[in-house]
DNA sequence: ACTATATATGAACAATTATTCAAATATTAA
DNA sequence: TTAATATTTGAATAATTGTTCATATATAGT
């Protein structure tokens, strides 16, 4: 059982076991790197704070920090670290107005998204 | 600064900025548990290995555990401990054929969550 | 300048988790 | 029964990560 990633793992003993499947999965799996960050993408949604933040901006056009901090009944410090990866992840975007930083949705994708998500969790 | 869960945090001093927008989000937000089972969706989806079964699966009808083994070149083990997980969120169903296992996508709503998060990450 | 407030950030800690390894099942064939 | 093979499983390890705490930054008011 090679470990070096461009080798071929011999993983059963009858190695391929079907080759037509095989042959028709790789033809049509996206790159790594895109399914990297679609991976990406799902693991900064699948935390509880991050989630509740989300939904939260699904419901009115922006938040600041401390309005975040008192739904969720987190402290702000929690609040912001989150904010940031979501930031990074471009899910949300801000504006800054005095002392005070407004958070919204950045993309209508996300509500498309839990959309989809809410339906497998309550049909499902 | 309360930890007790049902306690009013106080987290800024200047208690609940915005009323208006605190009470729309408290009114329209799911309750938490199925905002968790939102997250935990997101969070199984959210790991390379199992998006990668998830995007293969979406391919062909089912694999078998080789055959996955051998297009992840992963180890039958790494890839039965994902299987599992999948199976248990419900998101993978699998027959059983003599020694071979084979797995397949349980739900149409997968598709479609992939469908979605695959938009975001290109066109995005 | 000084104080107060809203937010951000870095380090530390605790908890979760993906993979590996070894061993156990389950099924088929001889 | 014995051997071979596909898959599963439990324990151990290494890596990742969410929260807390202390502190830093930014802005407004006095």
């Amino acid at each position: 059982m090679k470990k070096d990633k461009n080798e071929i793992i011999e993983v059963c003993q009858t190695i391929e076991i079907h080759k037509d499947i095989i042959k028709k999965v790789r033809e049509n799996t996206p790159d790594e790197s895109t399914l990297n960050k679609l991976a990406d993408l799902f693991k900064i949604m699948g935390d509880n704070t991050r989630m509740k933040i989300l939904y939260a901006l699904l419901q009115v056009d922006e938040m600041c920090v401390c309005d975040l901090s008192t739904v969720l009944k987190k402290t702000p410090s929690a609040i912001s670290h989150q904010l940031r990866i979501l930031r990074q992840a471009d899910l949300v975007k801000y504006r800054k107005e005095g002392k005070v930083v407004y958070y919204s949705l950045n993309d209508e994708h996300v509500k498309e998204i839990l959309d989809v998500g809410f339906s497998h969790i309550t049909e499902g």
